[in-house]
Order: structure tokens, then C-alpha cells, then sequence
RNA sequence: GGGCGAUUAGCUCAGCGGUAGAGCGUCUCGUUGACAUCGAGAAGGUCACUAGUUCGAUCCUAGUAUCGCCCACCA
């Protein structure tokens, strides 16, 4: 064997065997359970990371706990199913395209148009959908790569599309799915609506164009003046008034108020009770506008009067429903003004040229000019600073604008119900459990579900529509508004034709064909073929059919269809995971074997987007064998964030950003997901520092040199060696170690205490094997007893073994490849590390005499290496051992024992006696003391001072426990085993202090 | 405004109702030794603060301070 483990070869080989061999296949070292049946199964299916992105952090860390899990699972012998894939990423997937298109100067999607723009989009996802694979596998994830699943069928037909399609088409036929107009997220950037969670709050410091207050005066109609107080006394009761003939109103977006259509105040307001009713001129628009009560309007704020723009805020919408205001959309869907031409805003309004203008400019431009118009006026009353939050697109980093449109929406509300109710019955547990509240309170308020978006890279609503039945325009240079039409749904055309012509009585109906669509030359196409008119006109969708120009047919007899033109939410797929990877809505017998899945592992960050929407999708959908509905998943492990060093979240504009591809070029894959597992405690982040991962990997060359000396000492693993049978206390005492630590690494795994259970190998294999069991056992291996070298080798093979198996899920190349190494000298491995038997030990193999021993060796060698330390003793020179104060069964021990503590201590020899030697210093070791003849080198006034502190220490302890069991309501109520441990605590401490005493005693008389 | 979490060694973090731990860093000593990516030893802590519960609190409870995150928001 190699001094080290040569990560970067050995990984590279390791990955492809485990593939050639099948080894993460599903049912691969499947046990039949123990009543002979089928194994148990574990499933876990993976969070589809984007098609186009690469592997950070979070995956890293992520993915590592999903593979400790599966490895683990499968060494048990589960039936274990892993299942991968990725996901199509919507709005991701399509901002990369579009961004690559631009880089190479070549037309963008518009130009494009959507057949091929898609085309592109698949070209991207064939070119770099694998390369995340290929990530996943050097960091060594045991998926089940030959079921790899992606998000979005190539076609409708395609099973992960038909899933999608199914779960719309049922949804909506539920009444659960609809469409409505209302204000929505929209992303100007992107030019889609997005949902509630994809809008991310943005704290805006002031600057020129945001992040301000500016007030406004809004002349009153008719000469309607009210008092305005102007100065107030200490108790904010005002002194002086005056005559205003204006409403003072604030905004921080001056650009929507050239769509206010009201000024709201309190209905019990009495500044203003008398104005309600009466109108303000809305300045630069000329449009009257009334003033309403609304207890929106809150008195204390500002003057107590708001302006209202329905078209353009949330809160202004819903004010102006209760009060029948009209809605004003002033801007197009690239948040650009949109005023001439506009019919809602031209009406009842007489807008200056200035205002007119503005037509086409920027929202932020336009927001400037207004200010710069309203202050020209004279009606600028003034402006604040006024940091606040804006919503911004969570990918376009722009400010979303509220926008009114069509769009289809999930009553997510109803399918949160049994999602909720799942988790209080404790059929989903979250671990750790704190995530549940989170939960809850997320569903408990959850508002409708946006699932539509204007982009083209997703799946296609499957919606068609037609013109109404009764509408008796010919089919002929037809143009319908988006509420005129009639929808049909279903998962393919078929099932639209059917219903369609069921509906129109015998029309035939005809799907509009995108492809054929061409706006430059606006050709005349068979009805068959029509052509559409797609105008975005801004505020809304607004498609208009095109020409249709067959006279051979019969408009009388025929219908056309076109199909909805946005695509779903990429959540909306992802929410079916579970069971689309699975093979619904086939039933196949995938679905019924490994669904529901046991864990799903996952960062908090996607609970809401992700997690309860599994939850509801899962609970409406699938159904347990008593017809219930079953849970995707028995448990959510959720995981933190992956912070940097210093607990700042890595971002490329900090600069800080650790690539765990770099770390596995630089420490090897088993380094970085020990490093991540050990710093995976519970419900807290992980701040990763590199240091950390380099000693992880010093740890792994700490194996390899362990696994290296067994070999040098032909510590060969012995078929079916008896880990009862070894007789020696070191080997006894080992083989209870590795009982303690199978057991803690279980429990550890059990309970997702991924960091317990690294801890738990880290300390076992470092402390306990190398640096004690390794160097006791020397004696043995390398004496002339052959029994006991015999049975040490057999031993220490063994207690490696568990060692190797027991880190594979944690670090699985390291230990493949010792398992390779250590196996070849005993005529090879059965199978690979990957397939070996997880120990099942029994408790009773741990003897409790061989650990007392060892304990006491161990704890003898290391009070004697202090010792030697703090005495400058030369690390060469050999010393005497005097032992006094000892029992005759303690004397036993030490005498067992001799040859391993000269070793390991350096002593030339080892006594016992009625009294210690002169000139010599002294511990104490439980029962008795030790002694170490220094005559001639000691430093007495240095020895002195150690036994003194060492003396003061143990008297100010004993102080504490005397106290402790003097106090008679301890002695009373604390627990039996807790009294009698502080006695024993005394005794002891007594004994020590007693020997301590007489040696510094000694001491004095060298003096 | 609502919710969640944190505060423990120089740094990054575990832990726990009864003797305070790790990694890295620091200091001393050590290479015929499986491993210098190492070994032996050591230094370093009022477990943020205050009060309570308890025989006993770093741990449980409440409050305070500081920091972080999530959700919802004032025009």
C-alpha cells in the first residue's frame, strides 16, 4: 500500500465500478425480510437540481446526507431506490438560453419565435443536462442513475408530461384550477407573472428615483375646501388650522398616479367626512376622481388621505372593489407607460401633452418626470426620505410590478388542507421538529397559487379555446377578448375535439397550429392552419384570432381552437415528484413498491416552495391500500444553509463562494462530505471552512496508514472469526469498542444525527483504534507469542472491517478502496464495500473487565507521559515505575500489563512496594499512586509547585462534593446512583489528595 | 408587526440537569517506528447578562442585550 490514498485516481475508478456492477440499482443487495418476504424497501427521491446548473454547496451537503442515508440503508439490505433527476427550471432555464443567445449574437427568443426557441432550449439541456450528473457522481451519490427523470416530457405524450397534464386536466375538472383576472406578481424583465414566493422584499435606500416619499396636492373639485390643522401642542392636539382647497397625498411610486381613480381617507376621519363623495382633479391627468371612505386609509399616517391606483397596487385594488372604483392599467407589461391609445385612461380625461409624453418611457423615467411635471404645477408639497422594501423577481432582481391579467390559479388553499393536517397527525414528521410551525403557519394563510407564466420553457397549459356558442360572428377575421372565450381542457387535443364538439353541436374543430404562425407576412392560411394575431397590447393578453381564409369550407361548420399560450409554474411539476418519477399516472408497479418514500432530505429554503406542495399534490393524488391518502414521504429532514466561514451566505458578487467541485479536486470527495456531515447538526447552518476539510482528509490518511500497518502486519480478515472468541484483554477490550461504536453510529443515523454519527467514527477510529488499540496490540503482533499474535491479527482485521463498513456511507471511497486493499490477501471480497454486511453486533460481546483494564492501562500510560512532559524528562531516557497504596488485585493489573506500559511509557521497569522511592515524583491513579525515580535530575522546587496545584485542585473539588453530601436535601432527592457516584467521588479524591500530600511531604525532605 | 434561531476556547462549531468537548490555530518535545497529511504533552472558557425553577443550571422557564433568518407590511 501507498503511504497515501490517492483520491483523485482512485475516485475516478471507484464511480465507474460501482456503475459497471449495478451497485445503486434499485433492489441491489436487497435481503428478503425476516419472514422471507420481499425486503424492506427505502426510498428517497432526490431534489431535481436545475438542468442547466452546476453543483454548489447546498447540493453537495445536501446529497451527502441523502447518500449516508441510502448507503446506509442498502449495507442493511433495504430494497433501496434512490431516484434521481433534474428539473427544467422554468424562468432559470430560460434566462440561461436567452443569455447565451445574446453572448453569441444571435437572434433572441422573439425573433426566434417559440417552436424554436424551445428547440434551443432542449439543444442547451442535451448539451449540459448531464454534467450535474456527472457532479453528483464524484461527489459518489448512490442514485439509481439508470431511472434518471426529467421534469418535462419532449412531448405531451411523454409520461413525466402526461403526470403534469393529469394533475391539471383533474384539478380543474375539481374546480380546483381556474382562471381569473387579477392583479398579479409580474416580473417586467421577464414578462411573466410569478408567484407569491418568487417575490423577494428588497430594502431600498433613498437615491434619486426610489426609495423616497414624495408628497402630492390633489386640487379638490367643485371649490370643496376643508380645515387642515397646520400646528399642534405638546399633546398632539392641534392649535391652528387652515383652509385647504387640496388633498395632500404621499407616494413612493409617482408613476402610478396617473392611475389613481380615488382618494380614500377614514370613514371616521372628520377631517374629511364632509368630502366624501365630492372628487379631486387628478393633476397632469385632468381625470375627477371621487374621494371614498375606506378604513384602509389610517388617520395617523401622513394626512390621513391616500391616493388609490387599482390597477397598479394590492391594497389600492382591494379598496377599490369595496368602493366601486375604476380600474386604470397605465403601464405595459415591460413596465413601460402605457397612455396613448390607451381607451381606460384616455377616458373621462383630458391629459396634458407633457403627460402624453410620457407614453413608452421607463417607469422609473416617468417617475422622475411626474415629480418634475407635479412640482411645475405647484403641487409638489414635498419629499422624504423614505427607505423601504420593494418587491423584486427573485432571479430578474428587478421590482416586480403589481399587474392586472388573466392567469390560471391552484385553490391551494383546499389542497392545504390535508397537507396540514398530515403533519398534526404525525403521518409527515419534520426533523428537526421547530420546521413544522413554519409549516403550518406558511398553509395556514396560503393565498391562491399563480401557476401560470408567459414564458415558453415549461409545460404548456393544456387548455384550448374557442369562440362562444351563441356568438354569431363568423368564423372569418374573428377577434375575441380573453373573457369571451370558451375553455376546454383536456391532456391532449383529442379529448379537447371531443368535448369542443360536443359543445359546438356537430362543428368540427380545429387546433390553431403555432408553427404556422407568421406575423411578418401575415399569410392567409387554410382554416385548418389558421393564423393568429397575438398582440400584447400591455395591460393583458389580448388574442385576437386571425384571418381565416378557406372559402372551400363552411365557417357554418367549423370551429378553431387555440391553445392556451403560457406554460405552469416549474413547481407545479416538481410538486408531483414523488409519483410522476414513479410512473403515474400509469399504475405501475414502481408506484406501488416504493411510493410513499421514506425521507426527503432539503433545505428550509424550499419548504414552502417545494415541500408542501409535494404534501398537497401527493395527498390529493395518491391513495394507500385502504384508499386513504398517503403522504409522499414519512419524514422531512431539513437542513441548513451552507454559509461561509465567517456565517455570511456565499454569493459570486461576495466573492466568497467555496465550489465544492475544488474541494474534491483538492481533498478528495470523502474529505468534503465528511467535513459537511460532521458540521450538519441539527437546525443549525453550516459555516464551512477549508481548514476543516483538510483535516477531514488528514483523518482519511490516518485510516489509510491504519489499514496500511494491518497489512504490514499480516492482520488478514479471517472467515468467520468469532468476535466472542479473543481471549487477550486488549482484543477483548476492542472488540467492545467497536460494539459501542456500530451501536452509537446507528442510533446517530436512526435519528438523523448525521454529525453524532462522525463524530462518533472520527473519534473511534483516530483516538481509540490508532492511537490505542493499534499501539497496544504492537506488543502482540510483533512477540513471540503466537496465540496471541494469531488471535490479535484476527482481531484487529476485524474490528477494521467494521471500521471500513461503518464509514462507508460518510466517506465511500476511501473505505471501497480498503475494503479492496485489506480483502486481497484473503483471497478477495465477496462483493464490494458498497454491497458489504452492516454489523449487527450483540451488547454482551463488550466486556466490562477487559474495559476496566485497558481503561486503567490507558489512563496509567498517559499520567505517566504527563509526567514525563512536564518534567523535561529526555524523551529517550528510560524511567523506573514504583507503584505504593495498591490493592493486590490492582498490582495483578499493573503486572498483566508491564510490557505494554514499558513500551508505551518508556520505562526500563515496573515495580510495586510498600514505599515510593526518594527523590521520585508522584500521580495518583484511582486506587493508588504512581511513582517515577527522578533522584539526580528532578527539580524539586518545580515538582513542588506541580503537586501543590495539583493537591489545591483536587481539595477545592473535594470541597464542592463534601458540601454536596452534607446538604441533606440533596442526599434526599437526588437520584440513588447520583449520592453514591459523589461518594465514591470522594473516597477517591480523598485517596489522591492523601498520596499527593505524602509525596509532596517527601518531596520536602529531599529539599 | 408575527415567527424562528443564535450567543460555549483565539477562529469555526459540537454538547449537556450532576468532572466543559472537537477541528483549526498557539506553545513544548519527538523523525530506525503504519502515518510529519504524524506522534507525545501543554496552555487556553464567569458556557452573553439578570431573575426564577431545582438538591444541583452552561443546559429548563421568563426577561434583557446583541446578531442572524423567515413571513407580512404604512401610502
Amino acid at each position: 500500500m501507498d503511504k497515501h490514498f490517492d483520491a483523485a485516481t482512485a475516485e475516478a475508478r471507484i464511480s465507474a465500478a460501482w456503475e459497471e456492477r449495478g451497485c445503486f440499482r434499485a433492489g441491489a443487495n436487497a435481503k428478503p425480510a425476516a419472514d422471507g418476504g420481499p425486503a424492506e424497501t427505502f426510498s428517497i427521491v432526490i431534489p431535481p437540481p436545475n438542468v442547466t446548473g452546476s453543483l454548489h454547496m447546498g447540493h453537495a451537503l445536501n446529497n451527502t446526507l441523502q447518500d449516508i442515508l441510502c448507503r446506509w440503508h442498502r449495507m442493511r439490505g433495504f430494497d433501496v431506490l434512490w431516484q434521481p433527476g433534474q428539473d427544467h427550471a422554468g424562468i432559470a432555464t430560460q434566462m440561461v438560453v436567452e443569455r447565451a443567445l445574446a453572448a453569441a449574437g444571435e437572434p433572441g427568443r422573439h425573433e426566434m419565435g417559440r417552436e424554436a426557441f424551445v428547440e434551443r432550449v432542449w439543444q442547451q439541456k442535451d448539451e449540459s443536462g448531464g454534467i450535474i450528473i456527472g457532479q453528483l457522481q464524484r461527489l459518489g451519490a448512490s442514485c439509481d442513475w439508470s431511472r434518471n427523470r426529467f421534469t418535462l416530457g419532449r412531448t405531451d405524450d411523454d409520461q413525466m408530461s402526461r403526470a403534469v397534464l393529469e394533475v391539471f386536466v383533474r384539478l380543474y375538472e375539481e374546480g380546483l384550477i381556474y382562471r381569473d383576472k387579477r392583479l398579479v406578481n409580474w416580473d417586467p424583465y421577464f414578462e411573466t407573472a410569478i408567484s407569491d414566493l418568487e417575490v423577494e422584499q428588497v430594502q431600498i435606500r433613498p437615491r434619486k428615483d426610489a426609495g423616497k416619499l414624495w408628497r402630492f396636492r390633489y386640487p379638490l373639485a367643485d371649490g370643496a375646501t376643508y380645515e387642515a390643522p397646520v400646528a399642534w401642542d405638546e399633546d398632539g392636539t392641534p392649535t391652528r388650522h387652515e383652509t385647504r382647497d387640496y388633498i395632500v397625498v404621499a407616494t413612493t411610486r409617482p408613476e402610478t398616479m396617473l392611475g389613481d381613480t380615488g382618494v380614500a381617507v377614514h370613514p371616521d376621519d372628520a377631517r374629511y367626512a364632509h368630502l366624501v363623495g365630492k372628487h379631486v382633479v387628478l393633476p397632469l391627468v385632468g381625470r375627477r376622481i371621487p374621494i371614498v371612505a375606506d378604513s384602509y386609509a389610517d388617520p395617523e399616517t401622513g394626512t390621513g388621505a391616500v391616493k388609490i391606483t387599482p390597477a397598479h397596487d394590492f391594497n389600492d385594488f382591494d379598496v377599490g372593489k369595496r368602493t366601486g372604483l375604476r380600474v386604470i392599467n397605465v403601464m405595459t407589461s415591460k413596465a413601460a407607460m402605457f397612455l396613448e391609445g390607451n381607451a381606460d385612461f384616455l377616458a373621462d380625461a383630458d391629459p396634458e401633452p407633457d403627460t402624453l409624453a410620457l407614453d413608452g418611457k421607463d417607469r422609473y423615467e416617468a417617475r422622475l418626470r411626474v415629480v418634475e411635471l407635479m412640482e411645475i404645477a405647484g403641487l409638489l408639497d414635498g419629499v422624504d426620505d423614505n427607505p423601504h422594501l420593494v418587491p423584486h423577481g427573485d432571479r430578474s432582481k428587478v421590482a416586480i410590478e403589481p399587474f392586472l391579467t388573466d392567469q390560471w390559479f391552484c385553490d391551494a388553499a383546499t389542497l392545504a388542507k390535508p397537507a396540514l393536517e398530515a403533519v398534526k397527525a404525525g403521518d409527515t414528521r419534520f426533523a428537526p421538529e421547530n420546521w413544522e410551525k413554519t409549516y403550518f403557519q406558511w398553509l395556514e394563510n396560503i393565498q391562491p397559487w399563480c401557476i401560470s407564466r408567459q414564458l415558453w420553457w415549461g409545460h404548456r397549459i393544456p387548455v384550448w379555446y374557442g369562440p362562444p356558442k351563441d356568438d354569431s360572428v363568423p368564423i372569418h377575421g374573428l377577434a375575441y377578448s380573453s373573457k369571451d372565450w370558451v375553455p376546454f381542457c383536456a391532456t391532449d387535443f383529442a379529448g379537447v375535439r371531443e368535448q369542443a364538439e360536443a359543445y359546438y353541436e356537430g362543428r368540427t374543430a380545429f387546433e390553431f397550429d403555432a408553427s404556422r404562425y407568421d406575423e411578418k407576412n401575415r399569410i392567409k392560411l387554410p382554416v385548418d392552419r389558421v393564423m393568429e394575431d397575438f398582440q400584447n397590447a400591455g395591460q393583458e393578453h389580448n388574442f385576437h384570432m386571425g384571418l381565416v381564409e378557406d372559402e372551400t369550407m363552411d365557417p357554418e361548420r367549423v370551429v378553431v381552437l387555440n391553445r392556451d399560450e403560457d406554460v405552469l409554474d416549474t413547481w407545479f411539476s416538481s410538486a408531483l415528484w414523488p409519483f410522476s418519477t414513479l410512473g403515474w399516472p400509469d399504475e405501475t408497479s414502481q408506484l406501488e413498491r416504493y411510493y410513499k418514500t421514506d425521507v426527503l432530505v432539503t433545505g428550509f429554503d424550499i419548504i414552502f416552495f417545494w415541500v408542501a406542495r409535494m404534501m398537497m399534490m401527493g395527498l390529493h393524488f395518491m391513495k394507500d391500500d385502504t384508499a386513504k391518502p398517503e403522504v409522499p414521504f414519512h419524514t422531512v429532514y431539513v437542513h441548513a444553509l451552507v454559509r461561509d466561514e465567517h456565517g455570511k451566505k456565499m454569493s459570486k458578487t461576495l466573492g466568497n463562494v467555496i465550489d465544492p467541485l475544488d474541494l474534491i479536486d483538492q481533498y478528495g470527495a470523502d474529505a468534503t462530505r465528511f467535513t459537511l456531515t460532521a458540521m450538519a447538526a441539527m437546525g443549525r447552518d453550516v459555516r464551512l471552512s477549508v481548514s476543516r476539510v483538510e483535516g477531514y482528509r488528514n483523518f482519511q490518511t490516518k485510516l489509510w496508514n491504519a489499514a496500511r500497518f494491518c497489512e504490514m502486519n499480516d492482520c488478514v480478515p479471517v472467515a468467520g472469526f468469532d468476535p466472542a472468541s479473543p481471549t487477550r484483554p486488549v482484543n477483548r477490550w476492542i472488540v467492545g469498542e467497536t460494539v459501542r461504536m456500530v451501536a452509537a453510529v446507528d442510533e446517530a443515523l436512526a435519528a438523523y444525527r448525521f454529525n453524532d454519527a462522525a463524530t462518533t467514527l472520527y473519534d473511534h477510529i483516530w483516538k481509540t483504534f490508532c492511537d490505542w488499540y493499534l499501539e497496544l496490540s504492537k506488543p502482540l503482533l510483533q512477540g513471540e507469542d503466537a496465540g496471541a499474535q494469531a488471535e490479535t491479527r484476527a482481531t484487529a482485521a476485524w474490528a477494521l472491517d467494521r471500521i471500513i463498513i461503518c464509514l462507508h456511507p460518510i466517506m465511500p471511497f476511501v473505505t471501497e478502496a480498503l475494503w479492496e486493499e485489506t480483502g486481497a490477501r484473503a483471497g478477495g471480497r465477496p462483493g464490494m464495500c458498497a454491497h458489504a454486511d452492516w454489523p449487527v453486533l450483540a451488547q454482551d460481546l463488550a466486556d466490562a473487565d477487559a474495559d476496566a483494564e485497558m481503561g486503567w492501562t490507558i489512563r496509567l500510560i498517559e499520567g505517566i507521559r504527563s509526567l514525563r512532559a512536564e518534567m523535561n524528562v529526555p524523551a529517550g531516557a528510560k524511567l523506573e515505575l514504583v507503584m505504593t497504596g495498591h490493592t493486590p488485585a490492582v498490582a495483578m493489573r499493573l503486572l498483566r500489563n508491564s510490557e505494554l506500559v514499558q513500551r508505551m511509557a518508556r520505562l526500563s521497569e515496573v515495580a510495586v512496594a510498600e514505599h515510593a522511592p526518594d527523590g521520585s515524583v508522584t500521580f495518583s491513579l484511582d486506587d493508588c499512586a504512581i511513582s517515577l525515580p527522578l533522584a539526580g535530575v528532578i527539580d524539586v522546587e518545580a515538582e513542588s509547585a506541580r503537586l501543590t496545584r495539583e493537591i489545591d485542585k483536587l481539595v477545592k473539588e473535594r470541597k464542592a462534593v463534601e458540601a454536596k453530601l452534607a446538604n441533606e436535601r440533596f442526599l434526599t432527592k437526588a437520584p440513588a446512583e447520583i449520592v453514591a457516584e459523589n461518594r465514591q467521588r470522594l473516597e477517591t479524591l480523598a485517596g489522591e489528595i492523601t498520596r499527593l500530600e505524602a509525596a509532596l511531604a517527601r518531596l520536602a525532605t529531599l529539599g
